[in-house]
Parts: C-alpha cells; structure tokens; sequence
RNA sequence: AGAGAGGUGGCCGAGUGGUCGAAGGCGCACGCCUGGAAAGUGUGUAUACACCAAAAGUGUAUCGAGGGUUCGAAUCCCUUCCUCUCUGCCA
C-alpha cells in the first residue's frame, strides 16, 4: 500500500499519476487524508490521556507505601475517570485506523513514469522482439492436439482426478517439465539468484503482505479447516521470508529463485484463452525476487529483464515484451514488463513472464526495511519476475518445434531431457 | 492426536502486581589504553505511532498474539498460535 505521508505530501500527484489507471483516486485520498488527520488528533488526546492516567497511577503506588490510603482511594476514582476516556479514545482510533487501513488496500500502486495510458492489454507498448517466427507445415497442430498426438499431456486424466485446468503430464511431458524446471533453475542460481524451496500454503499474513490479499481473495484457493493458501505464485512465500525485517544496506540486492507449483482458481476466464495449457489452476513457474535499495531497483528490473531475454534467447522461441499499459498493469506493481512467446499453430501471443518492480508498495505492508546512512529506517523495493512459467513455454516449444516426424527438443534443454524428439 | 514444560531486547538470561523498556552477560558501534592486536576500560546500542518546521527532546504502545481483572500487569485470569520433552501415528 502506498505510504501516509507520500499521500499527504503529494497528494495531488498522486491523484494525478494514477489516472493512467483510468481511475479517479480522488475522493478515495481525500478520505484517506482526512482519516489520518482524524487518527493523527486521537492518537494525541489518547497519548494525553493515558500519560495522565500512567502520573496518577504512580501517585498511587507512592502513596500507598507512605500509608497514605485516603488520598489514594481519591485519586483512584480520578484515575477510573481516565481510564473510561482512554477506553472510548482508543476505540474511536482503532475504528479510525482500520477505515484508514481498508481505504489503503483499494488504492493501487502509482504507475511508473514510463508507463504508457491505456485502457487494456490492446494499449501495451512493444518495446522489443527477437526471434524468427517459424514456417510451420500447413497441418500444424496446436499444442492441445500435439499432446494428445504424443500422448504427453493429459487433460481428460486431469479432470477425472480432479477437475479441469489440472493437466496430467506423461513420459515425455513429464520429462520436459521437470528439464525446463531445472534449466530455469540452473541458469537463475548461474546468474546469481539463491535457490530456495519454500511452503507452497501461506497464512493470512502473508497473504496481505505482498498483496494478494484483499485485492485478489476470490482467486486463491483457502483451506478453511486451517485458514491457509494455496499459494498462486512463488512470489507470495519468497517475498515474504523478509517481511518484518531491518536490512543492512550493505546486504543488497537480495536475489532468490523458488520452483513451485501456482494454484489459482481464475474464476471468470472462459473461452479460447483457457483452451490446453493457456489457463490452469495448477501450473509449474520459476520466480525470481529481488529486493532492492530504492536507488538500484529500476536498474535491477532492466537487469532482470535481460536475464529473462537470455533464457529465451536460449530457448529460441520467438518473443516480444510488453511494457504494460496503465489499464493493464497489475494493482500492486510501479512497472510491468510482459514478455510473450508467439505460439504460431494458435497465431497469438502467450504472455510466460512478468516482471515487475513494486517500489515500496509491498514493503509498506511487509515492513521491509534498512538503514540508510544516517541511521534511519527506509522501506526497501521489491521487484519479481518469472522466470519462467512453464506451460506456456510448454506450449511454445510444443508448436513452435513440431515437425512431421515429431516435436524437436531445443538444443539447451536436450541434456536435461535425455531425448531429442517427442515421437 | 494425548500428557507435561515453556515462549522476555540481535543472542543468552534475571525478573510472580507499583519507581520495569525491562538487571546481568554476550555481541555490535564509537572512544581510551597499545608500536599493532588481544586483554582491560568508558560511553552508547529495539520498534512503531504521536507532538515538534526539523534536530534535540517529550509522550504513548510493545516481554509470542488477542482479550480480561486492577488506579497500576512481563508478573494474575481466559482464548489462541508456536517451540521443546514423552507417548501415539506416519513419509
């Protein structure tokens, strides 16, 4: 969430920069202000009062071990008056701050800069493209046919256990999966990254740390038996191994990449977009998380959008990147890069990362912090990205490597697949 | 899952109703001492919020978390989470 005195300091400008949004934050900032006015004075007067009430109970004490009990007994009923002030005070400024707090959690991250005004993906600006589109064969197949074909990917099989959206991968499939699981791996940890194997279920806390919570509730599956999370992407444990801490300066830039599997429930998506592997509730991504001195973050974002091209690059797989337009852009993030594979037998663009720098909007809720130079506690940025998620790319490489006598395995990844071709 | 013990500052650890944000130690920072270091020695060393233009300073809250009793709670009561030991179960 943004942070209070940003609001009230720039406020206007606030008001403004998010307008990209195509939203009027207005009235909700003006209220937010207000509010902490609001709490701001209650805090003061329930200070006061309690500062009183805290003298006059020391009285007490004092007089109590002089033998004093009569004029105890008398300031007792002073101090019993206070207490009856303090009690309503402080429930006047929790009130107070928990509409604050609410309000907070609706207003969106302030776009970066450079982040283009649209109103949907259709306004996204291409900032780059690399790689040759390939001439497929006339009956090229779409990824959903070439798994059944190969019998690689399992959909039906997926239902029956459990319902749509949970593939079933089989031989080679599987072999694929867990080889681009460990390139991905391996070139992150190559390019600095720690690895790290975190819980795949969250508590409520961390949910709302990185801010998934409240904003994105219906989309994660709960278990209401133990009120947990299944976790939609690795970001959301990752990010949250650092929350309520006081960093070094000196420690960045903390960089960890996780393997975990993302579970979302997508109520709502329909049609083409979720045909075979487009849209899942439960898909394989690799992450990586940095957190960063605000002075460094947009550099590592470009640092960390390099890297993401390199694995591509790697992959050859044709690609372009988005830089997210204002409607587009995710409710938590400053900056959003997209890229996305071409998936020729479909003809359409399948976004497999974004990577995004979200400046201080998740360290305010996760108190993520370090001490500058002078000694003083500042919110750190956090920034993350896939790298990559693995169904889309399953998809590409499936339709983009099909031949007629069977799906070729790009050159990279033939030593961690043990096989060449998918026939 | 059952029985018992326990959760105090960066760490260890004292504290069972009043002057306790909390003894003592370790660690850390700065200084003295030293040719340099060790030892020794002195000072400092939590976080959040509020007041203040700001610094200094002051106030409030925080002893796992939440609630209660009391003029006053680290200390008493209730709820809850977590850790350890034993038993059970299990990969």
């Amino acid at each position: 969430m943004l942070q209070l005195q940003t609001l009230r300091e720039q406020k206007n400008a606030i008001i403004d920069a998010l307008k990209k949004r195509n939203i009027d934050v207005a009235p909700m900032v003006n209220e937010a202000v207000a509010l902490d006015e609001k709490r701001r004075a209650t805090q003061t007067r329930l200070d006061n009062t309690l500062a009183e009430g805290n003298k006059l109970s020391k009285d007490i004490g004092a007089l109590y071990q002089n033998g004093k009990y009569q004029e105890a007994e008398a300031i007792k009923k002073r101090a019993g008056a206070l207490k009856e002030d303090s009690k309503a005070l402080g429930d006047e400024l929790d009130l107070t701050t928990q509409a604050l707090q609410k309000l907070l959690y609706q207003i969106p991250n302030v776009p970066h800069a450079s982040v283009p005004a649209g109103t949907s993906e259709a306004d996204n600006e291409e900032v780059f493209a690399e790689g040759a589109i390939p001439k497929l064969d006339t009956n090229a197949l779409p990824h959903w046919e070439l798994a059944k074909k190969y019998d690689i990917i399992d959909l039906e099989l997926g239902v029956k256990i459990t319902g749509a959206g949970f593939p079933v991968y089989k031989g080679k499939g599987a072999r694929l999966q867990r080889a681009l699981i460990n390139y991905f791996l391996d070139k992150n940890t190559a390019a600095g990254y720690t690895e790290v194997q975190v819980p795949h279920l969250v508590n409520e806390t961390s949910g709302y740390g990185t801010g998934q919570l409240p904003d994105k509730e219906g989309q994660m599956y709960r278990l209401e038996e133990d009120n947990l999370y299944l976790i939609p992407t690795g970001e959301v444990p990752v990010t949250n191994i650092f929350r309520d801490e006081i960093l070094d300066a000196d420690t960045f830039p903390l960089c960890f990449t996780a393997y975990t599997p993302c579970f979302r429930r997508e109520a709502g998506s329909y049609g083409a977009d979720v045909r075979g592997l487009n849209r899942l509730h439960q898909f394989d991504k690799v992450e990586i998380v940095r957190v960063e001195h605000p002075n460094s973050s947009y550099e590592a974002l470009e640092g960390m959008v390099e890297h993401v091209k390199n694995i591509l690059r790697d992959l050859q797989l044709p690609y372009r990147i988005l830089r997210l337009c204002g409607g587009d852009l995710g409710f938590t993030a400053a900056l959003t890069y997209d890229f996305e594979v071409f998936s020729t037998a479909q003809d359409r663009w399948l976004e497999i990362s974004s990577v995004s720098n979200f400046e201080t909007y998740q360290t305010n809720r996760l108190m993520i912090r370090y001490k500058d130079e002078k000694g003083k506690s500042r919110l750190a940025h956090t920034l993350n990205g896939s790298a990559l998620a693995l169904p889309r790319v399953v998809a590409g490489i499936l339709e983009n490597y099909q031949t007629p006598d069977g799906i070729r395995i790009p050159e990279v990844l033939i030593p961690y697949c043990g096989f060449d071709l998918i026939d």
